[in-house]
RNA sequence: GCCUCGAUAGCUCAGCCCGGUAGAGCGGCUGCCUUGUAAGCAGCAGGCCGCGGGAUCAAGGCCCGCUCGAGGCUCCA
């Protein structure tokens, strides 16, 4: 708190505009005040109630030597670069008007949130002008947190911190094995999980190799014009960024969610979203709109839910899902974990919401996500030796719905980390998150889903039951393929440890920007590798041609550079005999000799049932910008 | 956010310790070569040495602040 005292023979103010949507209510009038102490006061993150009647305590003492009983408390945040939020502010700035009457003091106050003119007159002599600073009292910032401790959600939070975990494996039986008994041989990547989970122990000193090839492929960049974590996508990238988009969202389409879509931005003082966002104080985003403070989403969470509030549904038509695929979803993370494409601050990631009627349907429906998670994953390119699963429940859960977990557990085939709490922490009674660990032996979670049991009630959302009567519904939270630049980090970390193994990095076949490279060996063939090209093409598959005009070999070296899947050679051969010469990357780029047809076969029967898009550049390599060096 | 380290041509990096006219390779452009499965040859252009301040006759190099990045800590709904 900072306040700026200062006796006055008199204080002209008038109200002229309202800055804030909380703004109190006040004329637009002039207000005089003669022989009085101004409090210019700003209330800063942290101030309270005490330091309230702390502050007019002191006060107070200097009314006594200055002989005068009339104080005007005016709200100017000027004063400070930590203000608190306004809400609590105004609360401050209400207690201590409440306890300066109290002890009577004959009080007036300027209106909160307004913008307003003033003129003073300021006395001349050595007590006249005063600033004071308080910072929270350690004792003061206890109460706060005591008192904070009386909401039900803050509460929650602080446990968070005295939160212990336990830890388990479970076996594919749904049996628990603490984690010191597991023999992990065979589960390289589960004990390098659990490690990161546990120990949280790492010691690296590499750039992580998925950011030098989401540069050197051209697929995304930092954008220092940008805030950190917000990145740039070349044609590539954007190309492959969508068909994933564009995967994922028919998956959900199939599944037999309703895609919808939500804005990106919504209202701090909104009351169903207040105790929401009351666990998150830090990791938003904020934009001042006129009168109003704004915060950017962090997950489709506000924008389903509110919908989900408005609308009318029964136990008939449920399990009812909702799907967004947020572009983007915002969290400020702190500067120093903002990483590539694996933690950004703003992301993609499709979330879909299932309003279930009790804890069976909310059960049946978790496990079919579960495996339409799994198949998501597959499709994207990944098995499951590319990733580990953690279930957090409680340990009452766990004693209540065992066989649901070795159901869970049975289904996975593979033993999974357990973490289990002796209490609810969280809005959650289960959740399960499928995590990749990366080159650096780090841990990214990918789809999850959870059972949440408190957000129906938060937000009033409701169904009607066979008698007629409203009730909660549980909601299930589920990412199917957590953030979208978060797979793309995946694929890059493992197609980077593919070429550590000596395979041949590449991305899977459906997401290579250039599927098929044509390679004239001089002018001569480039007509009939444009007709290829065309015939190619015409199959929805992505083919282009290096015109440039340098040599075969070192073209071949660019396409693989490139990680061109395949690579065809055009020249006399090629024409006379009507077949072609086929360097397939995923065969250590031997030759295979095979038709356009036999080609277009293939290929179409590898990427058949995903997305298509065009090639994302021209078709002539010479027309190519060079976005990265 | 804190601690440590870094930022020099489009890219990768040398020069900094010990202050004195800005370097290489790749890429780009121009020309030659018309090529048979991972780098053909030559020439040319290209720099607010991240931004701002300071000390110095003089700063890419020393000092301070900031921005961005990397690692660690913390965090990860």
């Amino acid at each position: 708190m900072r306040i700026l005292q200062l006796h006055s023979n008199f204080i002209v103010f008038k109200p002229v505009q309202k800055e804030i949507a909380i703004a109190e209510e006040a004329e637009q009038k002039e207000n005089r005040v003669e022989e009085v102490v101004v409090l210019f006061t700003a209330i800063e993150e942290g101030d309270n109630a005490a330091m309230a009647q702390k502050a007019i305590d002191d006060v107070r003492a200097f009314l006594g030597k200055l002989k005068v009983n009339r104080i005007l408390i005016y709200p100017f945040a000027h004063l400070s670069s930590n203000l608190s939020k306004p809400s609590e502010a105004l609360k401050v700035i209400k207690d201590m008007e409440a306890y300066a009457k109290e002890k009577g003091i004959e009080t007036y106050r300027a209106p909160f949130g307004w913008n307003k003119q003033f003129t003073i007159s300021i006395k001349g002599h050595p007590l006249a002008e005063q600033a004071r600073s308080y910072a929270p009292t350690p004792e003061a910032k206890a109460e706060g947190e005591t008192k904070k401790e009386e909401e039900p959600v803050s509460a929650a939070l602080k446990a968070e911190d005295k939160l212990q975990s336990f830890w388990h494996i479970i076996l594919t039986d749904g049996s628990l094995v603490p984690v010191e008994e597991f023999k992990f041989k065979g589960h390289v990547n589960l004990q390098k999980f659990s490690q990161y989970e546990i120990k949280k122990a790492r010691a690296v000193t590499q750039m992580p190799p998925h950011v030098t090839l989401m540069k050197r492929l051209e697929i995304a960049d930092y954008e220092a014009g940008s805030d950190p974590g917000n990145i740039r996508w070349y044609p590539k990238g954007r190309m492959i960024k969508s068909l994933l988009e564009q995967y994922v969202t028919s998956r959900m389409n199939a599944y037999g969610a309703m895609e919808v879509e939500t804005p990106i931005m919504y209202d701090f003082n909104h009351p169903s979203l207040k105790s929401y966002l009351n666990r998150f104080p830090a990791r938003q985003y904020v934009l001042k709109s006129e009168d109003k403070e704004l915060f950017l989403r962090f997950a489709a969470c506000f924008g389903q839910f509110l919908m989900a509030h408005d609308a009318q549904f029964s136990y008939k038509q449920m399990p009812i899902k909702l799907y967004e695929l947020t572009r983007y979803s915002f969290r400020r993370e702190k500067s120093g974990e903002v990483v590539g494409l694996k933690r950004l601050r703003a992301f993609t990631m499709p979330d879909c919401h299932a309003f279930c009627t009790d804890l069976e349907q909310a059960k049946k429906e978790f496990l079919t996500r579960f495996n339409i998670c799994v198949e998501v994953l597959s499709n994207i390119g990944f098995t499951k030796d590319d990733y580990e699963i953690a279930m957090r429940f409680t340990k009452g859960f766990y004693d209540e719905h065992k066989d649901f977990i070795a159901e869970l557990a049975k289904t996975f085939g593979q033993p999974m980390l357990a973490e289990v709490w002796n209490e609810r922490f969280f809005y959650f009674i289960l959740k399960w998150d499928i995590n990749f660990v990366d080159n650096q032996d780090k841990a990214a979670a990918l789809s999850t889903d959870q059972i949440d049991v408190e957000n129906a009630k938060r937000y009033e959302i409701t169904y009607v039951d066979e008698k007629g009567e409203k009730q909660y519904p549980l909601i299930l939270h589920c990412s199917p393929s957590g953030a979208i630049e978060r797979d793309i980090y995946a694929l890059l970390e493992k197609a980077y440890r593919d070429q550590m193994a000596g395979k041949a990095p590449m991305l899977p076949l459906w997401l290579s920007p250039t599927q098929v490279r044509l390679i004239p060996i001089s002018d001569k063939f480039m007509d009939k590798a444009e007709e290829l090209a065309k015939q190619i093409a015409s199959h929805r598959i992505r083919v282009d041609i290096d015109d440039n005009a340098s040599t075969l070999q070192k073209k071949i070296r660019e396409a693989e550079q490139e990680w061109v899947p395949y690579i065809i050679v055009i020249g006399e051969k090629e024409i006379e005999s009507g077949t072609l010469s086929v360097r397939d990357r995923e065969l250590k780029s031997q030759q295979q000799n095979m038709t356009a047809d036999q080609l277009i076969a293939k290929v179409t029967e590898k990427i058949a049932g995903k997305p298509f898009k065009p090639l994302p550049l021209p078709l002539y390599i010479s027309k190519r910008p060079q976005f990265h060096g």
